[in-house]
DNA sequence: AATTGACGCAACCCCAGAGTTGCACATCGC
DNA sequence: GCGATGTGCAACTCTGGGGTTGCGTCAATT
């Protein structure tokens, strides 16, 4: 088995690099936006590692239409696949993932300093007022 | 100010209730997927309050267009709007989005467990091998 | 009361994308 | 070599949702 897909740090997908986090995020959101996508993320961390024909009889729809899943996954940096003889083989990518939910984590603490602040703003403006 | 929005722990927008944590962690994605509503919610955290026609001044689309972007991010329980005389007045929730932010952080420690996992049993059977 | 500004509703246009089918190409097992 | 299996590519259909326009309604201002 090439590990290539195990440890390393560097994006192998190679869809994603000279991209500011906003449009990757963009990618992860887009790609975590549909159900489908979702269930094929989950049924590749429940095996480890499938392939597009493995996956698509686990689920409702085509080949095809997982195949075109997996496109949209791999070019999110949520799974890489490689080749292994006539198949390909895919795997989950937590680092996208981990990475997106970070950023929604400051968004929401961005929010609520924001709240914060007017709430402290509006009671300083009460308080004047009487 | 009615401050109804800004600590109590009831879902006072009225559109998720009932619901498992995939369906409202559902709502959220399809929510953020979207780059306009996204930059809404910018301009909603930034101005701590206002209209939908406020908000259509400051994106290039009509105000109806911002108006139906609103209705989704209130169903996905991010945004919460209220009626103060004939205006709408919306502004930002953090609660659902923070919610979102740590299933995401779940799953992806779920996948680097699984991953650690598939790792071990390699590295086990090719001592074994060996 | 008349006017103005903000909202809600409904009908409509349009295209990105989810899904399909068909076929050509590569690879494994015999 | 030959059949079987798995991928890749391309054309096609069709529904959903983002966007618009038009109009009716309601509240604030004068």
């Amino acid at each position: 088995m090439t590990d290539e897909r195990s440890a390393g740090p560097a994006v192998a997908g190679g869809a994603e690099e000279g991209r500011g986090a906003a449009e990757a995020v963009d990618g992860v959101l887009v790609a975590l936006a549909d159900p489908m996508r979702r269930r094929l993320l989950d049924l590749l961390a429940a095996r480890g590692e499938a392939t597009a024909t493995m996956l698509a009889g686990g689920v409702p729809v085509s080949r095809q239409a997982v195949v075109k899943h997996l496109a949209v996954l791999e070019a999110a940096g949520l799974v890489s696949g490689g080749r292994v003889g006539r198949e390909v083989r895919y795997a989950v990518r937590p680092a996208a993932l981990d990475a997106t939910a970070r950023w929604m984590a400051a968004l929401a603490s961005d929010w609520d300093r924001r709240l914060a602040t007017i709430k402290r703003l509006a009671e300083q403006a009460e308080r004047d007022s009487r």
